[in-house]
RNA sequence: GGAGCCGUGGUGUAGUCUGGUUAACAUGCCGGCCUGUCAAGCCGGAGAUCGCGGGUUCGACUCCCGUCGGCUCCGCCA
């Protein structure tokens, strides 16, 4: 590069008048008059306008005829003012242009894919397939500067707690419970598998062992399971444990690592402590586990009534130990009869018999069921849903987990396609006591609800041996506009404690010397009491930056198959290095 | 593993339900004109065998089957 940058474009100014600055960029867009020609350069800090005028500039003119878009420059020039009609109050830099006098064309460009400015309708094939292109967006810019003062906020925040920022192996060893794995054959070991980190989670609980008492990381974990718009096989955790605390402090110290992240990329203020929910009380509430609290339509439990009722759908749901709960759509009793029929459709992929339905109208319900209810329990029904006329209330019966699920997914559904969640909006909450085990009908055992090295409650302890399902975890998760953005918990420091909590979910002992021994092991060693919690931070970024999908707050994603479009990963490779690593191949799909 | 939606010049869309002449529009691109634009303007031009394969038909962008790619959701994700 013949000429030196002395400014960055966005931060030209009126300040610089009469002053020769030297800018590089991309060429953003072109306006030709014949005579005169305006260039808008644009670098990473924003736009300014060039000016090429033929009477002046003479033989430069004829090479600026010949730039194109994204043609790359290094200009030297002089700031001058604009006169009052040419102002252009859109433009950060409107005030001022650069009468060029030298110019370096230090690249040309193919004409781009798709347009370098925000808010594009491009398929996301082709922003993916070309990311660097699609990064040169200022939204995207934009993104990867908060992005990185995310990362800083919390390094910075963290850093002053006193929390010391350790990294853990990325090749590690596959540990049975949780996601399916990423493998990673070895080379000297042959027919020997590392696997890519779910979480950091063993070796940070190891750190508290070696009296770190304080960590956390900002790293990357893997998860072989399918992609959804909030999941990637590969995202950022910020991960932290910390020892001789109590749950409590814990939170406390999350919230204030939140607080911070608030100020630093929203600009607001975060009220603490924040709110918080029991899990069966999330459940009970809005049928989930992860509650959108931006708006209302709770669940209603109609039990009792349906279990008086002669509706068998509901009775026999009831004497079978389930539950009826509803919910009221307000105001939507307009809903036709082929909607309630794709409502019900709906429901029923996700694993439930139907969905009943109640429009409230001046002269009663208007519903197939009616004849099924006395006035009297109709009635008291409507109380029991706040019913109000024009509302249309909807019904699930099933075993009470599912009807709760079912209800929950429709109410979220349902808000979405009504509009009913507020933009602009960022509810956090806290969810507590989940419960430690949760019951796999397929494998036909107990497997942890949220790891195998989550605390149970003190005074749920005798209840292990005898009612496991009952026994209430000390784990916490943080909960942003409906979405787990964290997860954590009290772990187990007894060896004990954990051979139980082990032998419960069904792992003998050898498997459990194999995978386990080393932490067993070293909580023989004094092991503090400690615990801690695991950040997405590709979700909170999501949220914080209202953003649809993690994809958008990442600067390489990978699509909804896993592959990557601008690299062609996964691919396939060269039977040597199959060979070198022990392995063949079956069945192979792609060529 | 399952369900739904999408695929038409470089880009975004129309046309597909109801098969029938040169596949339309906007923008971008190329060329010309033009000294105050900033979504510059005006004139002209090039550019798509309609994701791919097969079937039905005299005839397929359109109907049917399959397949590939993308998105969303369920399962899965301690």
């Amino acid at each position: 590069m013949r000429l030196q940058r002395t400014y960055w474009c966005g931060n030209i100014s009126g300040k610089n008048i009469g002053e020769k600055v030297v800018l590089a960029g991309w060429v953003q867009g072109r306006r030709d008059h014949g005579g005169l020609l305006f260039v808008d350069l644009r670098d990473r800090s924003g736009l300014v306008q060039l000016v090429f005028d033929q009477e002046r500039h003479g033989s430069l003119f004829a090479a600026a005829e010949k730039l194109r878009s994204e043609y790359v420059l290094a200009v030297s020039g002089v700031v001058i003012g604009r006169s009052p009609e040419t102002l252009n109050p859109k433009l950060a830099t409107g005030e001022v242009e650069i009468s060029v006098e030298d110019m370096d064309l230090l690249n040309t460009a193919k004409v781009p894919p798709f347009y370098i400015e925000d808010n594009i309708d491009t398929d996301e094939n082709l922003r993916l397939r070309y990311r660097y292109l699609d990064l040169r967006r200022p939204e995207m810019q934009e993104m990867l500067k908060l992005r990185h003062r995310l990362l800083m906020a919390t390094r910075k925040c963290l850093d002053e707690r006193g929390f010391l920022e350790i990294d853990t192996p990325m090749l590690t060893r596959s540990t049975p419970e949780g996601a399916r794995d990423y493998l990673v054959p070895s080379r000297v070991s042959p027919g020997f598998f590392y696997a890519l980190p779910q979480s950091p989670q063993l070796f940070k609980q190891l750190l508290m062992v070696g009296g770190v008492e304080r960590y956390f990381q900002i790293t990357r974990c893997f998860r072989d399971e399918d992609l959804r718009a909030d999941r990637q096989p590969e995202f950022t955790q910020i991960d932290m444990e910390l020892s001789f605390c109590t749950r409590t402090e814990i939170i406390a110290e999350v919230e204030a690592l939140m607080a911070d992240l608030f100020q630093a990329i929203l600009g607001q203020k975060l009220d603490t402590p924040l709110p918080a929910l029991s899990h069966s009380e999330a459940m009970e509430r809005y049928g989930s586990d992860k509650p959108d609290t931006r708006f209302g339509m709770e669940l209603q439990d109609i039990s009792e009534i349906a279990g008086e009722c002669s509706f068998k759908v509901f009775s026999q749901a009831i004497s079978g130990g389930g539950a009826v709960k509803g919910i009221n759509v307000r105001g939507q009793g307009t809903f036709s009869r082929k909607e309630l029929d794709d409502l019900t459709a709906l429901v029923q992929s996700w694993g439930t018999g139907g969905l009943a339905w109640m429009i409230v109208t001046e002269d009663g319900f208007k519903t197939p069921i009616a004849k099924f209810f006395t006035a009297e329990q109709l009635d008291r029904l409507g109380k029991h849903m706040h019913a109000e006329n024009g509302d249309l209330l909807l019904f699930v019966a099933d075993k009470k987990e599912n009807t709760q699920k079912i209800l929950g997914q429709l109410r979220v559904h349902l808000a979405r396609q009504l509009d009913l969640v507020p933009e602009g909006k960022h509810h956090l909450l806290w969810v507590l006591d989940f419960p430690l085990f949760v019951y796999d009908h397929e494998e036909k055992r107990y497997t942890s609800n949220h790891h195998p090295f989550t605390a149970p409650r003190e005074e749920d302890i005798p209840m292990l041996q005898t009612e496991p399902l009952e026994v209430r975890s000390l784990a916490y998760d943080l909960i942003y506009n409906g979405v787990e953005i964290a997860g954590g918990s009290i772990r187990i420091h007894g060896g004990e404690m954990q051979e139980t909590v082990f032998r419960l979910l069904g792992l003998t002992q050898e498997e459990l010397d194999e995978k386990f021994g080393f932490l067993l092991e070293a909580f023989e060693y004094g092991a503090p009491p400690h615990g801690g919690i695991a950040f997405g931070l590709d979700r909170l970024l999501m949220l914080m930056s209202e953003r649809k999908s993690i994809r958008d707050v990442i600067a390489f994603p990978k699509t909804a198959a896993g592959t990557c479009l601008l690299t062609g990963a996964p691919a396939t490779v060269s039977p040597g290095q199959l060979k070198d690593l022990h392995i063949y191949t079956v069945n192979r799909k792609r060529s």
